[in-house]
RNA sequence: GGGCCCAUAGCUUAGCCUGGUUGGAGCGCCCGGCUGAUAACCGGGAGGUCAAGAGUCCAAAUCUCUUUGGGCCCA
């Protein structure tokens, strides 16, 4: 069944109710049992890091999830979509060092490693709740309940597995290196965490003195100062040419070695002005060379340090000619310089502590200093000691910790490593195998990254993660635990003990091999390698193989490109590690949201915008629609605000295509399934071919694009199909047919075929916006409980027609050319077109036109279309020959006037014939004259007001030419809207009468007889002259069209007298307009009068001279409302019963019985029962109470139903069609029920209303309120309606024969009222109330009311209508949406009604 | 310093792979229309050295190279 959906787009409350709708009727679970069955789909979610809200990336990153694994479902896929989080790691660490105001490894410890443990894990456990929350805002469904978390036993078991398994493949082993190190968070770094920005750096270039010859030095670079104590070589390049130099200045000179290219650049750099190459010497030639370290003498293992290279030049090609192209190599302080120390025999010297700090190797004046602090001190004893050469500073990229941003060191320590150089090669081998998408994003840069990676360092020296699973013995025993049941053996085993640390510490094992204690050596993993092992982790594996072997590998994964070295890395380690292959098979790199700048949002740029913002201003589904529309998925998106309202303009237009579609099919309670397009074939109008087609288009190119993983493109097909296909051109085309006759095939053909268009559209966009598709699919359709449960739409390729396809977009270009003419000429398009005519440029786009005329003819208002067949010239073109006076009197000299004469009387289109064909040929006096073709020239015109344009169906003419009857109507309405200017101008009263004088030419004022009542009616105007020299309040001269309008308007004041008089209860606007005209302008002018001479007023009506008199004999009688009478209770006959009963889906005879006797007797009482009253009935199954309650609260029990067979209406208590004898069919009703979940409107008590009561009726959308109106009419009261709705519209639906009907709107009609005027209101209700004893009103759209008033006024107004209700016993019907309201204002406005529906 | 990606109107972008009339849209701006989708909707207009430079070609937004700026990932 087709229900109208609410006017007004409101994503808030929308995406709220359609969650409701899902979590109520677990709509989530379902659609997952539906496709249980189906082939399985293994994704896996990279889970977040638990430390704060969700940003615009991570609803990015979710949303495109969400949409894959929603489109997965709909292809039938039986999708796992566990969420992951990730939730160990330092960053935890450090919120948490803050939260508790401890800064230092020491202090944690003292503060207790268990309390911190616990701390940081109640912290992730609290953003993963959070988190949570924000992904199901946004309207992502995934199995929430059951989220995989790595910091659970299974979690933890599965990265102990892995390492267990990488150890027996030796490729886990401990290592002694030199690596980062964050002096902050005391400990190791892998190449991962370190983040890279500019900084300062002093950039010194140091002297080191050869020992042979200490007036020349060895001139090095460095930016790091405190690494010069540990200095042990010297690298210099073999392969290039170094000068030994003597520099020379005013100031003195000194001979250093640099390399050969840079003399000069050194020179400069320390203040030289000469210099004079002494020696050229090869690298090759430097290599051995010694010389004096800086801090030789100070620091004790300098002295004693032995080897063959020490404090020697040593070779390294790695060297770079830049600086001096010789580089002081410190074995502790650098990974390369560690290398080349390992190559020459030179040791690690590191005198630097955790924290950063010089130790005790150092002389006291810098142990126990950091080595920033350090720097500048060193700096300052090289200046002294005369070995600084040069001091400056410099910016560079310098590495940081990736959490605290301290600037790292390089220090040299023991850690454990992965060995991933080892397996380097499988790793780019599965790269290449992995479906990568954009394809670049594998080939180039996760395999660049690889090839460049070295052993990953996984050891910490932390608290919060998955603990090293390493016990090692004094006697160099090694045991690696691979899972808990290893563990099980050890002392301080505890079942189901918490794994982390400090209480896998308690844990120790007997030494296989010396009986000693093992100890767990105390580190914890790197959390990106916990992050690694999630497409087994959260199958259970190792700890059950059935999952794992169901699911594994994963399918799909989708993250941002930073994932390159972080989890596509780190999972691929892991999984060539454990299973010797990649664990996912294909990769969605996408972008990062940026700024609205284009730089990266965070905290410290304080340019973070926070989707909760967003969604709360514009919804989730805008917000998914404009992430996912405005760039392709790989690239980096800039945000802006201007592009989510753009995506919400388009799902609101939308929205207003569904509710147009809605408000009339539902209006004609169209039933797409009772008819198909093939069954409509012949009645199929081009332009519904057309959509039809435009339709399944859209369709294949929705899923090609989806497939491609080009959603922008996917997105940008539906807009254009909404906005362009739908909104501006099908809805416009077929509007004129929806208000043709209920049941004409012609409307149903365009109901058909826009629900088709529809229903596509929401299928294929319910994956991008799942909100708005499940509302509007519950509204035109609603078969299924929710639109994620259908099965994607394949496209139908029968159905598309290119061709037609491309007649439409011809005929679209010729009234986009028409509309644009008549813009330029400044012609309305609501003033007719005389013609056009069509010069076609072949047969075939003749056809298209002709096919399409009906088009054409409405969308450019224009009278007639004229065709030229295809290579013929319009007739009614006129052709010139031009004759060419200087080539004809080159020749026939002075036969040249005579000539041009002829030439110009002879008929144009045969000269020129001639001519093409070869010459033409005059006779003058007795001569041939032969014309050749530079002696003419052709020229052609249009006719008058015709305008000529080619287009790519041929040329087209537009003739403007205005005829009298349009020109007399577009003067007309030239004067309406200079009247109405001018109204506005003097900020007249909309509602005020006023008085019209015109001049204008005799020939306006002709046509302005013709229409002299429409202007009069549509101006409020009361007197309409036609003067020589207008006067009054106001005039104005006009210049349209040519013509001079003089207008002069005056107020009549005839407002306030009106509001006075209409407080006559009954009285008519004209009669108040009478009597203001005759003379009488106040209720006091009123009351000397007799009746006789009230009667005598010209043109007031009978019925309101009896009125007035009624009302001044009346004064100010009081009647007691009564309120007292009894409810009907109306039994009905068993046999009358249950007939309408049968009628309920899952009913029989038996069970109607059952119910008769029960006490059910009356339709009324059913409806009047809860379910749980039903329930108490014997027999009453729960299904069959749901179905009754369903029935009867849509009415079921009065709703006739169309005969499937041969359209006959069968009434509601016949089960079979009286005209045919078909046996009807009744659908549950059910499904549709429970969706609207806390909504469901209380039913009606009784069928009657009560005289002298007011009641206010709780409806989402009045039926219930219209249907107790019909009755009370049917029953001969007199009603009045007033509603929000268009008039014609509730007259369509509703039988209520001559009921007058007030239309709420601001459109300024005089059956219309203005919202905001209640006054007028009042008085029309009071007015009618007075008149009719004893009347109905329907006051329907009471919201409309407050909303455009106050709360308070419109219940003030309330209480004066009851009190006026009771006095004239009549009944008062207030409809009201209750979700508009808060319950305060709820309750206020049922106290002040005597009963509520 | 290296790898990858990006650069088109004030903003967001299509077109580039496969070179070819006048580079399309949307938003914003200006002007207008409609008032039976109406807290809407529709039309028109102005606005572009296609980041800069060089090359290939009859022809370059498109292909090639260089430079500049931005993003990510690394040294």
């Amino acid at each position: 069944m087709i229900k109208q959906v609410q006017a007004n787009y409101n994503p808030a409350e929308l995406e709220k109710r359609v969650r409701e709708h899902w979590a109520n009727a677990e709509v989530y679970r379902k659609t997952k049992e539906l496709r249980a069955s189906g082939p399985n789909f293994y994704f896996v979610d990279g889970p977040p890091y638990t430390t704060g809200a969700i940003h615009l990336g991570t609803s990015w990153n979710k949303t495109l999830k969400d949409t894959y694994i929603r489109y997965r479902r709909m292809q039938r896929y039986n999708v796992r979509d566990q969420p992951g989080y990730d939730m160990h790691g330092l960053p935890i660490e450090v919120k948490v060092e803050q939260s508790i105001g401890v800064k230092t490894k020491k202090e944690i410890e003292e503060y207790g490693i268990d309390r911190f443990v616990s701390t940081c894990k109640q912290f992730a456990m609290d953003f993963q709740k959070r988190m949570t929350e924000q992904f199901k805002e946004l309207g992502v469904w995934m199995d929430w309940d059951t989220p995989y978390l790595t910091i659970t036993s299974q979690y933890v078991e599965a990265a102990w597995w892995t390492l267990k398994r990488a150890y027996d493949k030796e490729l886990l082993a401990p290592s002694n290196r030199v690596l980062s190190w964050c002096p902050r968070c005391e400990t190791a770094l892998a190449e991962a965490e370190i983040e890279y920005r500019d900084e300062k750096d002093p950039s010194i270039y140091v002297r080191f003195p050869l020992k042979d010859d200490e007036s020349t030095s060895l001139l090095i670079w460095t930016t790091t100062p405190w690494t010069l104590p540990g200095n042990l070589a010297v690298a210099a390049h073999p392969d290039l040419r170094y000068a030994k130099v003597r520099l020379s200045s005013a100031e003195g000179d000194e001979t250093v070695i640099v390399l050969e290219s840079l003399v000069e650049q050194v020179g400069e750099l320390g203040g030289y002005e000469g210099y004079e190459v002494l020696d050229l010497i090869e690298g090759d030639d430097l290599i051995g060379m010694e010389y004096i370290t800086p801090f030789l003498g100070d620091v004790e293992y300098q002295r004693q340090a032995t080897g063959k290279w020490v404090h020697r030049v040593i070779p390294s090609s790695t060297v770079a000619a830049e600086n001096t192209g010789l580089v002081h190599i410190a074995p502790g302080h650098g990974p390369e310089d560690f290398e080349l120390g390992k190559e020459f025999g030179l040791e690690p010297f590191c005198p630097v502590d955790e924290t950063g700090r010089f130790t005790k190797d150092l002389p006291v004046r810098y142990a126990g200093m950091s080595v920033k602090e350090a720097n500048k001190h060193i700096i300052e004893e090289l200046k002294e000691r005369k070995l600084m050469y040069s001091v400056g500073t410099l910016t560079h990229r310098y590495g940081h910790c990736w959490r605290c941003d301290s600037g790292i060191i390089y220090r040299n320590t023991t850690q454990w490593f992965l060995k991933i150089t080892q397996i380097k090669n499988l790793m780019l081998e599965e790269i290449e195998k992995i479906h990568w998408t954009p394809d670049w994003a594998g080939s180039s840069r996760e395999y660049d990254w690889t090839v460049n990676a070295r052993d990953w360092c996984i050891s910490r020296q932390r608290y919060w993660g998955i603990p090293l699973p390493v016990w090692t013995c004094q006697c160099g025993e090694t045991k690696v635990v691979g899972s808990i049941t290893d563990l099980e053996s050890g002392n301080g085993y505890r079942k189901d003990m918490e794994l982390h640390r400090p209480w896998i510490d308690a844990v120790t094992f007997k030494c296989p091999r010396c009986s000693k204690q093992m100890r767990r050596v105390p580190d914890v993993l790197d959390v990106w390698f916990d992050s690694g092992v999630a497409t087994w982790a959260q199958l259970g594996f190792p700890r059950s193989r059935a999952e794992f072997d169901r699911w594994w590998p994963c399918k799909w994964i989708t993250e941002a490109h930073d994932q390159t070295r972080g989890w596509f890395y780190s999972q691929l380690a892991a999984g060539c590690i454990a299973f010797d292959r990649a664990p996912y098979e294909a990769v969605l790199m996408h972008g990062w949201v940026l700024d609205p700048n284009g730089q990266p949002m965070s905290k410290s740029r304080g340019n973070v915008i926070e989707p909760e913002k967003v969604i709360k201003d514009y919804g989730a589904d805008a917000l998914r629609f404009y992430l996912m529309r405005t760039n392709a998925p790989w690239e980096d998106t800039s945000f802006q605000w201007e592009g989510v309202k753009n995506a919400r303009k388009t799902l609101n237009i939308l929205w207003n295509v569904v509710n147009f579609a809605t408000t009339y099919m539902s209006i004609d309670s169209f039933e797409p399934g009772s008819v198909s397009l093939e069954g409509l074939k012949a009645a199929l109008r081009p332009e519904d071919r057309w959509m039809v087609s435009r339709t399944e288009k859209m369709k294949g190119e929705v899923a090609k694009f989806l497939n491609s993983y080009e959603l922008h493109k996917a997105c940008r097909i539906m807009e254009d199909f909404v906005l362009e296909d739908l909104s501006r051109w099908y809805v416009r085309l077929i509007r004129d047919r929806m208000w043709s006759e209920k049941g004409d095939l012609d409307k149903l053909a365009a109901y058909k075929v826009l629900h088709e268009a529809l229903l596509s559209l929401t299928k294929v966009m319910a994956p991008f916006c799942p909100h708005i598709t499940e509302e509007i699919y519950q509204h035109i359709d609603g078969s299924l409980e929710s639109v994620h449960m259908l099965d994607w739409p394949g496209a139908d390729t029968t159905r598309l027609d290119e061709r037609l396809d491309q007649s439409m977009a011809t005929v679209q270009e010729l009234v986009d050319l028409v509309t644009k003419a008549r813009q330029s000429r400044n012609i309305k398009l609501r003033w007719p077109m005389k013609r056009v005519v069509v010069r076609a440029a072949n047969n075939d786009s003749m056809e298209v036109m002709k096919q399409l005329e009906s088009v054409i003819l409405s969308q450019a208002n224009v009278k007639v279309i004229e065709y030229i067949p295809p290579g013929q010239e319009w007739g009614e073109i006129v052709l010139n020959a031009e004759p060419n006076p200087n080539a004809i009197g080159k020749v026939y000299r002075q036969w040249a006037s005579k000539i041009a004469v002829l030439l110009k009387s002879r008929p144009a289109k045969q000269i020129r014939d001639c001519i093409e064909k070869g010459s033409y040929s005059l006779g003058i006096e007795g001569q041939m004259i032969k014309i050749e073709p530079n002696m003419v020239s052709f020229t052609s015109s249009l006719p008058p007001d015709v305008e000529g344009v080619k287009f790519s169906g041929g040329d087209l003419y537009m003739d403007f030419e205005i005829t009298q009857e349009i020109e007399a109507e577009g003067f007309a309405r030239e004067l309406i809207r200079r009247i109405q200017q001018m109204r506005k101008d003097i900020k007249l009263n909309v509602e005020e009468y006023v008085r019209v004088e015109v001049k204008a030419s005799a020939k306006l004022i002709e046509f302005f007889r013709v229409w002299h009542d429409h202007i009069m009616s549509e101006t409020r105007c009361r007197q309409l002259e036609f003067v020589d020299s207008p006067k009054g309040d106001h005039t104005a001269s006009w210049e349209v069209e040519g013509e001079k309008l003089h207008v002069s308007l005056t107020s009549l004041h005839f407002k306030q007298a009106m509001d006075e008089l209409l407080t006559i209860n009954g009285l008519s606007q004209d009669g108040a307009l009478a009597l203001i005209e005759a003379g009488h302008r106040s209720l006091t002018d009123l009351r000397p009068l007799s009746e006789e001479q009230i009667g005598n007023v010209p043109g007031l009506p009978k019925a309101d001279v009896k009125k007035i008199s009624h009302y001044l004999e009346r004064a100010d009688e009081a009647i007691v409302p009564s309120k007292d009478a009894a409810k009907p209770q109306g039994g009905m006959a068993k046999e009358a019963l249950v007939p309408f009963l049968l009628r309920v889906p899952r009913m029989n005879q038996v069970k109607a019985d059952m119910l008769y006797e029960a006490g059910y007797d009356s339709i009324d009482k059913i409806k009047a029962a809860s379910k749980e009253d039903l329930r108490k009935v014997k027999g009453m199954g729960e299904k069959t109470v749901d179905e009754i309650v369903a029935y009867a609260s849509k009415g079921g029990f009065e709703a006739t139903i169309k005969c499937e067979g041969c359209g006959a209406l069968v009434p509601p208590d016949k089960m079979t069609c009286p005209s045919c004898g078909a046996r009807v069919s009744i659908e549950s009703l059910v499904e549709e029920e429970d969706k609207g979940g806390a909504h469901k409107p209380a039913l009606a008590p009784e069928a009657e209303l009560e005289r002298s009561f007011t009641y206010l009726i709780k409806e989402e959308k009045a039926e219930r309120s219209y249907q107790l109106f019909e009755k009370a009419l049917a029953k001969g009261m007199k009603g009045f309606c007033v509603t929000r709705n268009y008039p014609l519209k509730i007259k369509a639906k509703w039988n209520l024969g001559e009921t007058p009907i007030l239309w709420l709107s601001n459109v300024g009609k005089e059956s219309s009222i203005r919202p905001k005027d209640l006054e007028k209101l009042s008085v029309s209700l009071e007015q009618f109330l007075a008149q009719s004893e004893g009347g109905v009103i329907l006051l329907d759209g009471l919201e409309y009311l407050i909303t455009n008033n106050n709360f308070l006024t419109v219940l003030r107004l309330v209480q004066s209508l009851r009190d006026q209700v009771a006095i004239n016993r009549s009944i008062l019907m207030l409809v009201l949406n209750p979700s508009t309201l808060d319950a305060h204002e709820l309750n206020l406005l049922e106290k002040e009604v005597d009963a509520t529906i």
